[in-house]
RNA sequence: GUGGUUGUAGCUCAAUUGGUUAGAGCGCCGGACUGUGGCUCCGGAGGUUGCGGGUUCAAUCCCCGUCAAUCACCCCA
Protein backbone atom coordinates (compact mmCIF):
# COMPACT_ATOMS: atom_id res chain seq x y z
CA UNK A 1 0.00 0.00 0.00
CA UNK A 2 1.62 3.40 -1.51
CA UNK A 3 1.02 6.24 1.17
CA UNK A 4 -0.10 9.02 -0.85
CA UNK A 5 -0.77 12.35 -0.24
CA UNK A 6 -4.06 13.42 1.80
CA UNK A 7 -7.25 14.38 -0.07
CA UNK A 8 -7.38 18.16 -1.08
CA UNK A 9 -3.70 18.26 0.03
CA UNK A 10 -0.79 18.96 -2.49
CA UNK A 11 2.63 17.75 -3.59
CA UNK A 12 4.28 20.44 -4.98
CA UNK A 13 7.10 19.09 -7.54
CA UNK A 14 9.80 21.12 -9.24
CA UNK A 15 7.44 22.39 -12.06
CA UNK A 16 4.53 23.42 -10.09
CA UNK A 17 6.39 24.64 -7.07
CA UNK A 18 7.97 26.93 -9.77
CA UNK A 19 4.35 27.98 -10.56
CA UNK A 20 3.83 28.85 -7.35
CA UNK A 21 6.83 30.60 -6.87
CA UNK A 22 5.84 32.78 -9.78
CA UNK A 23 2.49 33.55 -8.47
CA UNK A 24 3.87 34.43 -5.01
CA UNK A 25 6.25 36.34 -6.63
CA UNK A 26 3.71 38.61 -8.17
CA UNK A 27 1.55 38.69 -5.06
CA UNK A 28 4.90 39.75 -3.35
CA UNK A 29 6.19 42.21 -5.47
CA UNK A 30 2.53 44.00 -5.78
CA UNK A 31 2.28 44.07 -1.96
CA UNK A 32 5.51 45.66 -1.73
CA UNK A 33 4.64 48.40 -4.40
CA UNK A 34 1.76 49.62 -2.03
CA UNK A 35 3.77 50.23 0.90
CA UNK A 36 2.64 46.80 2.59
CA UNK A 37 4.79 45.06 5.38
CA UNK A 38 5.10 41.36 5.32
CA UNK A 39 3.71 39.49 8.52
CA UNK A 40 2.93 36.13 9.38
CA UNK A 41 1.39 34.18 12.53
CA UNK A 42 1.46 30.54 13.74
CA UNK A 43 -0.89 27.73 11.32
CA UNK A 44 -2.13 26.58 14.88
CA UNK A 45 -4.00 28.43 16.42
CA UNK A 46 -6.06 28.16 19.90
CA UNK A 47 -9.77 26.40 18.79
CA UNK A 48 -11.61 29.24 20.37
CA UNK A 49 -10.20 32.05 18.21
CA UNK A 50 -12.75 30.64 15.46
CA UNK A 51 -15.41 29.75 17.07
CA UNK A 52 -15.96 33.19 18.76
CA UNK A 53 -16.97 34.90 15.46
CA UNK A 54 -16.20 32.90 12.46
CA UNK A 55 -19.14 32.05 10.84
CA UNK A 56 -20.91 28.51 11.49
CA UNK A 57 -19.52 27.36 8.31
CA UNK A 58 -15.99 27.54 8.99
CA UNK A 59 -16.41 26.14 12.45
CA UNK A 60 -17.96 23.21 10.82
CA UNK A 61 -14.81 22.64 8.29
CA UNK A 62 -12.03 23.56 11.02
CA UNK A 63 -9.66 20.80 11.34
CA UNK A 64 -9.27 20.87 15.23
CA UNK A 65 -7.86 18.90 17.89
CA UNK A 66 -6.84 17.98 21.45
CA UNK A 67 -3.28 18.24 22.07
CA UNK A 68 -0.68 16.91 24.37
CA UNK A 69 -1.02 19.97 26.63
CA UNK A 70 -5.00 19.39 26.81
CA UNK A 71 -5.54 22.45 24.37
CA UNK A 72 -8.23 22.78 21.96
CA UNK A 73 -6.27 23.61 18.59
CA UNK A 74 -7.43 23.90 15.11
CA UNK A 75 -5.35 24.99 11.75
CA UNK A 76 -6.00 28.39 11.03
CA UNK A 77 -8.82 28.22 8.30
CA UNK A 78 -8.84 31.97 7.68
CA UNK A 79 -6.19 34.95 8.45
CA UNK A 80 -8.03 37.57 9.87
CA UNK A 81 -8.76 36.20 13.59
CA UNK A 82 -4.93 35.88 13.65
CA UNK A 83 -4.63 39.43 12.29
CA UNK A 84 -6.92 40.63 14.60
CA UNK A 85 -5.00 38.71 17.35
CA UNK A 86 -1.60 40.35 16.69
CA UNK A 87 -2.57 43.73 15.94
CA UNK A 88 -4.93 44.21 19.30
CA UNK A 89 -2.10 43.99 21.55
CA UNK A 90 0.35 46.94 19.50
CA UNK A 91 -2.88 48.61 17.61
CA UNK A 92 -2.03 51.67 20.13
CA UNK A 93 1.92 51.67 19.08
CA UNK A 94 1.31 50.88 15.34
CA UNK A 95 1.50 53.74 13.10
CA UNK A 96 -1.58 53.88 10.91
CA UNK A 97 -3.38 53.41 8.68
CA UNK A 98 -1.59 49.45 9.28
CA UNK A 99 -0.76 48.11 5.85
CA UNK A 100 0.28 44.58 6.18
CA UNK A 101 -0.07 41.61 3.65
CA UNK A 102 0.76 37.81 4.12
CA UNK A 103 0.31 34.37 2.07
CA UNK A 104 -0.49 31.98 4.89
CA UNK A 105 -1.43 28.08 4.23
CA UNK A 106 -4.94 27.74 5.34
CA UNK A 107 -7.07 24.46 6.29
CA UNK A 108 -10.65 23.40 5.99
CA UNK A 109 -12.23 19.93 5.97
CA UNK A 110 -14.49 19.78 3.18
CA UNK A 111 -15.14 18.03 0.29
CA UNK A 112 -12.75 18.85 -2.72
CA UNK A 113 -13.42 20.36 -6.06
CA UNK A 114 -11.63 21.96 -8.91
CA UNK A 115 -10.81 25.52 -7.34
CA UNK A 116 -11.53 23.99 -3.82
CA UNK A 117 -9.07 21.98 -1.70
CA UNK A 118 -8.57 21.65 1.73
CA UNK A 119 -5.53 23.64 2.32
CA UNK A 120 -4.62 26.50 -0.25
CA UNK A 121 -2.35 29.78 -0.10
CA UNK A 122 -4.26 33.22 0.11
CA UNK A 123 -2.91 36.36 -0.20
CA UNK A 124 -3.93 38.57 2.61
CA UNK A 125 -3.73 42.53 2.09
CA UNK A 126 -5.13 44.26 5.03
CA UNK A 127 -5.43 48.09 5.60
CA UNK A 128 -6.41 49.21 9.31
CA UNK A 129 -7.12 52.35 10.92
CA UNK A 130 -8.30 53.96 7.75
CA UNK A 131 -12.08 55.01 7.23
CA UNK A 132 -12.32 57.07 3.81
CA UNK A 133 -13.51 55.43 0.69
CA UNK A 134 -9.55 55.59 -0.91
CA UNK A 135 -8.42 53.03 1.61
CA UNK A 136 -11.36 50.79 -0.10
CA UNK A 137 -9.85 51.96 -3.33
CA UNK A 138 -6.40 51.17 -2.66
CA UNK A 139 -7.12 48.15 -1.66
CA UNK A 140 -9.37 47.27 -4.75
CA UNK A 141 -6.47 48.44 -6.80
CA UNK A 142 -3.63 46.46 -5.05
CA UNK A 143 -6.16 43.34 -5.80
CA UNK A 144 -6.14 44.39 -9.27
CA UNK A 145 -2.20 44.58 -9.97
CA UNK A 146 -1.87 41.60 -8.86
CA UNK A 147 -3.79 40.92 -11.70
CA UNK A 148 -2.27 42.73 -14.27
CA UNK A 149 1.58 42.07 -13.00
CA UNK A 150 0.72 38.20 -13.89
CA UNK A 151 -0.54 39.39 -17.60
CA UNK A 152 -4.41 39.66 -16.77
CA UNK A 153 -6.43 42.37 -18.40
CA UNK A 154 -9.31 43.39 -17.63
CA UNK A 155 -10.82 41.31 -20.56
CA UNK A 156 -10.01 38.69 -18.49
CA UNK A 157 -10.73 39.46 -14.93
CA UNK A 158 -13.84 41.81 -13.54
CA UNK A 159 -14.03 42.94 -10.17
CA UNK A 160 -17.58 43.05 -9.18
CA UNK A 161 -17.95 45.46 -6.33
CA UNK A 162 -21.00 46.71 -4.46
CA UNK A 163 -21.44 48.25 -0.72
CA UNK A 164 -22.92 47.03 2.34
CA UNK A 165 -24.29 50.55 3.15
CA UNK A 166 -25.55 51.01 0.01
CA UNK A 167 -27.38 47.51 0.39
CA UNK A 168 -28.79 48.61 3.61
CA UNK A 169 -30.60 52.53 2.04
CA UNK A 170 -31.73 50.34 -0.24
CA UNK A 171 -33.52 47.42 1.83
CA UNK A 172 -35.07 50.54 4.10
CA UNK A 173 -36.28 52.25 1.21
CA UNK A 174 -37.92 48.96 0.11
CA UNK A 175 -39.63 48.47 3.81
CA UNK A 176 -37.31 45.19 4.75
CA UNK A 177 -37.60 45.21 8.62
CA UNK A 178 -33.96 45.83 10.19
CA UNK A 179 -33.95 41.79 11.50
CA UNK A 180 -35.05 40.40 7.80
CA UNK A 181 -31.86 42.66 6.22
CA UNK A 182 -29.22 39.22 6.64
CA UNK A 183 -32.24 36.87 5.13
CA UNK A 184 -32.39 39.67 2.43
CA UNK A 185 -28.47 39.80 1.62
CA UNK A 186 -28.51 36.30 1.29
CA UNK A 187 -31.47 36.11 -1.10
CA UNK A 188 -29.42 39.19 -3.09
CA UNK A 189 -26.63 37.08 -2.96
CA UNK A 190 -28.68 34.16 -4.98
CA UNK A 191 -30.39 36.10 -7.61
CA UNK A 192 -29.87 34.93 -11.05
CA UNK A 193 -28.57 31.34 -9.47
CA UNK A 194 -30.70 28.09 -8.81
CA UNK A 195 -30.56 28.41 -5.51
CA UNK A 196 -33.01 31.50 -5.26
CA UNK A 197 -35.93 30.09 -5.44
CA UNK A 198 -35.83 28.68 -1.70
CA UNK A 199 -34.55 32.12 -0.56
CA UNK A 200 -37.07 33.87 -2.24
CA UNK A 201 -39.47 30.97 -0.28
CA UNK A 202 -37.70 31.76 3.11
CA UNK A 203 -38.76 35.90 2.67
CA UNK A 204 -42.49 35.15 1.77
CA UNK A 205 -42.61 33.20 4.49
CA UNK A 206 -41.29 35.87 7.08
CA UNK A 207 -44.49 38.04 5.55
CA UNK A 208 -42.52 40.08 2.82
CA UNK A 209 -44.78 41.36 0.28
CA UNK A 210 -44.21 40.86 -3.34
CA UNK A 211 -43.37 43.72 -4.57
CA UNK A 212 -40.29 44.47 -2.23
CA UNK A 213 -38.86 41.12 -3.82
CA UNK A 214 -39.30 41.74 -7.03
CA UNK A 215 -37.45 44.95 -6.78
CA UNK A 216 -34.73 43.24 -4.67
CA UNK A 217 -34.25 40.98 -7.89
CA UNK A 218 -34.29 43.65 -10.24
CA UNK A 219 -30.99 45.17 -8.15
CA UNK A 220 -29.77 42.38 -10.37
CA UNK A 221 -29.90 44.20 -13.61
CA UNK A 222 -28.43 47.58 -12.10
CA UNK A 223 -24.62 48.08 -13.58
CA UNK A 224 -24.50 51.71 -13.45
CA UNK A 225 -24.51 55.03 -10.38
CA UNK A 226 -27.08 56.45 -13.31
CA UNK A 227 -29.11 53.27 -13.10
CA UNK A 228 -29.22 52.93 -9.38
CA UNK A 229 -30.40 56.58 -9.46
CA UNK A 230 -32.55 56.20 -12.04
CA UNK A 231 -34.27 53.11 -10.12
CA UNK A 232 -34.21 55.32 -6.29
CA UNK A 233 -34.30 58.34 -7.40
CA UNK A 234 -34.02 60.99 -4.35
CA UNK A 235 -32.26 58.44 -2.32
CA UNK A 236 -28.48 59.75 -2.34
CA UNK A 237 -27.61 56.46 -1.84
CA UNK A 238 -23.76 55.18 -2.33
CA UNK A 239 -21.83 58.23 -1.94
CA UNK A 240 -18.50 56.20 -0.71
CA UNK A 241 -18.74 53.12 -3.28
CA UNK A 242 -18.73 56.55 -5.97
CA UNK A 243 -16.10 57.92 -4.15
CA UNK A 244 -14.12 54.76 -4.33
CA UNK A 245 -14.84 54.11 -8.24
CA UNK A 246 -13.77 57.45 -8.68
CA UNK A 247 -9.94 57.33 -7.20
CA UNK A 248 -9.74 53.92 -8.85
CA UNK A 249 -11.02 55.22 -12.26
CA UNK A 250 -8.14 58.18 -11.41
CA UNK A 251 -5.39 55.22 -11.22
CA UNK A 252 -6.83 54.17 -14.40
CA UNK A 253 -7.77 50.73 -13.38
CA UNK A 254 -11.71 52.01 -13.91
CA UNK A 255 -11.86 49.30 -16.88
CA UNK A 256 -12.11 46.64 -14.44
CA UNK A 257 -14.56 47.44 -12.13
CA UNK A 258 -18.23 46.76 -12.25
CA UNK A 259 -20.90 47.73 -10.19
CA UNK A 260 -22.78 44.67 -9.27
CA UNK A 261 -25.42 44.99 -6.33
CA UNK A 262 -25.83 40.93 -5.94
CA UNK A 263 -22.45 41.13 -4.39
CA UNK A 264 -22.94 41.14 -0.92
CA UNK A 265 -20.29 38.07 0.14
CA UNK A 266 -20.91 35.41 2.64
CA UNK A 267 -19.32 36.54 5.53
CA UNK A 268 -21.51 38.37 8.08
CA UNK A 269 -19.29 40.99 9.16
CA UNK A 270 -18.47 42.89 6.35
CA UNK A 271 -19.91 46.24 6.90
CA UNK A 272 -19.32 48.70 3.70
CA UNK A 273 -17.71 47.57 0.25
CA UNK A 274 -17.21 44.47 -0.65
CA UNK A 275 -15.73 43.31 -3.87
CA UNK A 276 -14.87 40.20 -5.55
CA UNK A 277 -12.56 38.98 -8.88
CA UNK A 278 -13.96 36.52 -11.23
CA UNK A 279 -12.74 35.44 -14.47
CA UNK A 280 -14.46 37.22 -17.31
CA UNK A 281 -15.70 33.63 -18.21
CA UNK A 282 -17.12 32.98 -15.63
CA UNK A 283 -16.20 29.48 -15.42
CA UNK A 284 -14.17 29.45 -12.66
CA UNK A 285 -15.16 30.29 -8.75
CA UNK A 286 -14.07 33.23 -7.44
CA UNK A 287 -10.19 34.66 -7.52
CA UNK A 288 -10.49 37.26 -4.48
CA UNK A 289 -12.80 38.79 -2.26
CA UNK A 290 -12.58 41.46 0.43
CA UNK A 291 -14.52 44.23 1.66
CA UNK A 292 -14.82 46.76 4.45
CA UNK A 293 -15.13 45.15 7.98
CA UNK A 294 -15.04 47.72 10.48
CA UNK A 295 -16.27 46.11 13.76
CA UNK A 296 -14.40 43.33 13.26
CA UNK A 297 -11.09 44.19 15.07
CA UNK A 298 -13.31 44.93 18.38
CA UNK A 299 -14.75 41.60 18.45
CA UNK A 300 -12.05 39.52 17.78
CA UNK A 301 -8.92 41.58 19.74
CA UNK A 302 -10.85 43.76 21.70
CA UNK A 303 -9.50 47.20 19.64
CA UNK A 304 -12.18 48.72 18.08
CA UNK A 305 -10.33 50.19 14.92
CA UNK A 306 -11.87 50.11 11.03
CA UNK A 307 -10.34 47.68 8.94
CA UNK A 308 -10.48 46.21 5.26
CA UNK A 309 -8.66 43.52 2.81
CA UNK A 310 -9.27 41.02 0.68
CA UNK A 311 -8.42 37.44 0.39
CA UNK A 312 -6.94 35.72 -2.87
CA UNK A 313 -6.20 32.05 -3.04
CA UNK A 314 -3.61 30.48 -5.17
CA UNK A 315 -5.60 27.68 -6.44
CA UNK A 316 -8.56 29.33 -8.54
CA UNK A 317 -5.72 32.15 -9.73
CA UNK A 318 -3.45 29.42 -10.93
CA UNK A 319 -6.34 27.60 -12.83
CA UNK A 320 -7.18 30.84 -14.91
CA UNK A 321 -3.31 32.09 -15.27
CA UNK A 322 -3.06 27.89 -16.99
CA UNK A 323 -6.14 28.88 -19.15
CA UNK A 324 -4.56 31.94 -20.13
CA UNK A 325 -1.34 30.51 -21.08
CA UNK A 326 0.37 32.77 -18.60
CA UNK A 327 2.22 29.94 -16.74
CA UNK A 328 5.64 30.35 -17.36
CA UNK A 329 7.38 27.40 -19.29
CA UNK A 330 11.37 26.19 -18.68
CA UNK A 331 12.78 24.78 -15.47
CA UNK A 332 14.87 26.73 -12.69
CA UNK A 333 17.61 24.41 -12.49
CA UNK A 334 21.08 25.68 -13.63
CA UNK A 335 21.99 27.89 -16.48
CA UNK A 336 25.61 27.23 -16.40
CA UNK A 337 26.87 23.27 -16.90
CA UNK A 338 30.81 22.91 -16.21
CA UNK A 339 31.88 20.05 -18.84
CA UNK A 340 35.05 18.21 -18.24
CA UNK A 341 37.50 16.25 -20.83
CA UNK A 342 39.59 14.37 -18.67
CA UNK A 343 39.71 13.25 -15.30
CA UNK A 344 42.33 14.98 -14.35
CA UNK A 345 40.74 18.68 -14.90
CA UNK A 346 38.46 17.88 -12.22
CA UNK A 347 39.82 20.07 -9.69
CA UNK A 348 40.38 23.45 -11.97
CA UNK A 349 36.65 22.34 -12.21
CA UNK A 350 35.40 22.36 -8.89
CA UNK A 351 37.47 25.68 -8.62
CA UNK A 352 35.57 27.21 -11.33
CA UNK A 353 32.27 26.23 -9.95
CA UNK A 354 32.48 27.63 -6.83
CA UNK A 355 33.86 30.43 -7.82
CA UNK A 356 31.02 31.25 -10.65
CA UNK A 357 28.73 29.69 -7.77
CA UNK A 358 30.33 32.83 -5.09
CA UNK A 359 29.15 35.18 -8.13
CA UNK A 360 25.64 34.12 -8.28
CA UNK A 361 25.57 32.16 -10.90
CA UNK A 362 23.51 28.57 -11.07
CA UNK A 363 26.19 26.03 -11.65
CA UNK A 364 26.04 22.57 -12.40
CA UNK A 365 28.42 19.59 -13.34
CA UNK A 366 28.66 15.84 -13.38
CA UNK A 367 29.07 14.45 -10.20
CA UNK A 368 30.37 11.46 -11.44
CA UNK A 369 33.53 10.78 -14.59
CA UNK A 370 31.43 11.01 -17.76
CA UNK A 371 31.95 10.68 -21.40
CA UNK A 372 31.98 14.41 -22.43
CA UNK A 373 29.36 13.37 -24.96
CA UNK A 374 27.19 12.30 -22.37
CA UNK A 375 27.74 15.44 -19.79
CA UNK A 376 26.26 17.74 -22.93
CA UNK A 377 23.20 15.78 -22.90
CA UNK A 378 22.61 16.03 -19.09
CA UNK A 379 23.80 20.32 -19.44
CA UNK A 380 21.02 19.94 -22.42
CA UNK A 381 18.30 17.81 -20.66
CA UNK A 382 18.56 20.73 -17.82
CA UNK A 383 17.87 23.96 -20.12
CA UNK A 384 21.31 24.94 -19.41
CA UNK A 385 22.41 28.26 -21.50
CA UNK A 386 25.89 27.52 -21.55
CA UNK A 387 28.52 24.79 -21.51
CA UNK A 388 32.04 25.41 -20.21
CA UNK A 389 34.28 22.99 -21.50
CA UNK A 390 37.35 22.63 -19.41
CA UNK A 391 40.20 20.29 -20.85
CA UNK A 392 43.91 19.77 -20.87
CA UNK A 393 44.56 22.09 -23.84
CA UNK A 394 42.56 24.80 -22.75
CA UNK A 395 44.13 24.50 -19.34
CA UNK A 396 47.29 25.63 -21.09
CA UNK A 397 46.07 28.06 -22.29
CA UNK A 398 44.07 29.91 -19.45
CA UNK A 399 41.23 29.68 -21.38
CA UNK A 400 37.69 27.40 -21.13
CA UNK A 401 35.66 26.54 -24.03
CA UNK A 402 32.25 28.67 -23.49
CA UNK A 403 29.53 27.13 -25.65
CA UNK A 404 26.16 28.50 -26.25
CA UNK A 405 24.26 25.72 -26.61
CA UNK A 406 20.78 27.37 -28.13
CA UNK A 407 23.28 28.67 -31.20
CA UNK A 408 25.64 25.93 -31.05
CA UNK A 409 28.22 28.40 -31.37
CA UNK A 410 31.72 27.93 -28.97
CA UNK A 411 34.93 29.82 -28.35
CA UNK A 412 37.99 30.03 -25.92
CA UNK A 413 37.37 32.74 -23.50
CA UNK A 414 40.37 33.89 -20.77
CA UNK A 415 39.69 32.47 -17.16
CA UNK A 416 39.33 36.55 -16.24
CA UNK A 417 36.76 36.96 -18.45
CA UNK A 418 34.43 34.05 -18.13
CA UNK A 419 31.77 35.66 -15.62
CA UNK A 420 31.41 38.98 -17.97
CA UNK A 421 31.40 36.12 -21.00
CA UNK A 422 28.35 34.61 -19.02
CA UNK A 423 26.46 37.49 -18.51
CA UNK A 424 26.61 38.26 -21.76
CA UNK A 425 25.03 35.23 -22.92
CA UNK A 426 22.05 35.98 -20.57
CA UNK A 427 23.03 33.98 -17.92
CA UNK A 428 21.15 35.21 -14.69
CA UNK A 429 22.94 36.28 -11.08
CA UNK A 430 21.18 35.60 -8.20
C1' G B 1 -23.09 15.92 3.89
C1' U B 2 -26.21 14.19 -1.19
C1' G B 3 -26.13 12.28 -6.25
C1' G B 4 -23.55 11.06 -11.11
C1' U B 5 -19.04 9.62 -13.80
C1' U B 6 -14.11 7.61 -13.92
C1' G B 7 -9.79 4.51 -11.81
C1' U B 8 -4.49 -0.17 -16.38
C1' A B 9 3.57 1.74 -16.03
C1' G B 10 6.00 8.38 -13.81
C1' C B 11 2.51 10.63 -18.09
C1' U B 12 -1.12 9.80 -22.32
C1' C B 13 -3.67 5.57 -23.73
C1' A B 14 -4.43 0.08 -25.81
C1' A B 15 -5.89 -5.02 -24.64
C1' U B 16 -11.62 -9.20 -29.46
C1' U B 17 -18.81 -11.47 -26.79
C1' G B 18 -14.81 -12.76 -19.93
C1' G B 19 -9.63 -16.57 -22.40
C1' U B 20 -3.41 -18.28 -21.75
C1' U B 21 2.99 -14.47 -20.17
C1' A B 22 -1.51 -6.96 -19.70
C1' G B 23 1.04 -3.78 -24.69
C1' A B 24 2.51 1.03 -27.23
C1' G B 25 4.21 6.13 -27.41
C1' C B 26 6.49 9.78 -24.36
C1' G B 27 9.67 10.05 -20.12
C1' C B 28 13.67 7.53 -17.21
C1' C B 29 18.46 4.35 -17.12
C1' G B 30 22.33 2.09 -20.23
C1' G B 31 24.82 1.42 -25.07
C1' A B 32 26.25 2.77 -30.35
C1' C B 33 29.49 7.78 -28.83
C1' U B 34 36.74 8.62 -24.32
C1' G B 35 37.24 16.78 -26.85
C1' U B 36 30.98 18.38 -27.92
C1' G B 37 24.23 18.28 -26.80
C1' G B 38 19.27 18.24 -29.51
C1' C B 39 18.45 13.65 -34.23
C1' U B 40 18.65 8.35 -35.07
C1' C B 41 19.16 3.21 -33.79
C1' C B 42 19.64 -0.80 -30.02
C1' G B 43 18.89 -2.63 -25.09
C1' G B 44 16.87 -2.21 -20.01
C1' A B 45 14.15 -0.97 -15.65
C1' G B 46 9.28 0.16 -14.33
C1' G B 47 2.40 -3.07 -13.16
C1' U B 48 -0.62 -6.94 -6.79
C1' U B 49 -4.96 -3.55 -13.72
C1' G B 50 -6.63 1.77 -6.87
C1' C B 51 -7.83 -1.72 -2.66
C1' G B 52 -10.98 -5.82 -0.65
C1' G B 53 -14.60 -9.43 -1.52
C1' G B 54 -18.04 -12.18 -4.86
C1' U B 55 -19.65 -14.89 -9.52
C1' U B 56 -16.86 -18.20 -13.00
C1' C B 57 -12.96 -23.60 -15.34
C1' A B 58 -11.05 -18.56 -16.26
C1' A B 59 -11.97 -11.42 -14.35
C1' U B 60 -8.46 -5.35 -16.58
C1' C B 61 -13.63 -6.69 -18.38
C1' C B 62 -19.56 -8.84 -14.74
C1' C B 63 -21.55 -7.86 -9.36
C1' C B 64 -20.94 -5.70 -4.23
C1' G B 65 -18.14 -2.82 -0.88
C1' U B 66 -14.32 0.62 -0.07
C1' C B 67 -10.65 4.38 -1.22
C1' A B 68 -9.37 8.16 -4.67
C1' A B 69 -10.13 11.61 -8.67
C1' U B 70 -13.76 14.49 -11.06
C1' C B 71 -18.63 16.89 -12.07
C1' A B 72 -23.28 18.72 -10.21
C1' C B 73 -25.61 20.03 -5.49
C1' C B 74 -24.71 22.15 -0.33
C1' C B 75 -21.56 25.96 0.86
C1' C B 76 -17.46 28.91 0.49
C1' A B 77 -11.52 31.11 0.64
Amino acid sequence: MRIQALPGFRDFYPDTMAIRSHVFGAMRRVALRYGFEEYDGPPLEPLELYTQKSGDEIVAQLYHFRDKGDREVALRPEMTPTLARMVAPKATALKKPIRWFTIPQLFRYERQQRGRLREHFQLNCDLIGETGPLGDAEIVALAIDVMRELGLTAADVRVRMSDRRLLSGILAALGFDAALVPLAFQALDKVGRSEYAGRRQALIDRGVAAEPIARLEALGSIRSFEALELAFPGLALGGELRATFAAIEAMGLGEFLDLDLTIVRGLAYYTGTVFELFDAGRSLRAICGGGRYDHLLAALGGVDMPALGFGMGDVVLTELLKEKGLLPTGGTAADVFIAQVTADDRPFALGLAHQLRDLGFRVEYAIGDQALGKQFRLADARGARVVLVVGPDDRARGEVGVKDLARGIQGAVKLDAVAAELTALGCMRA
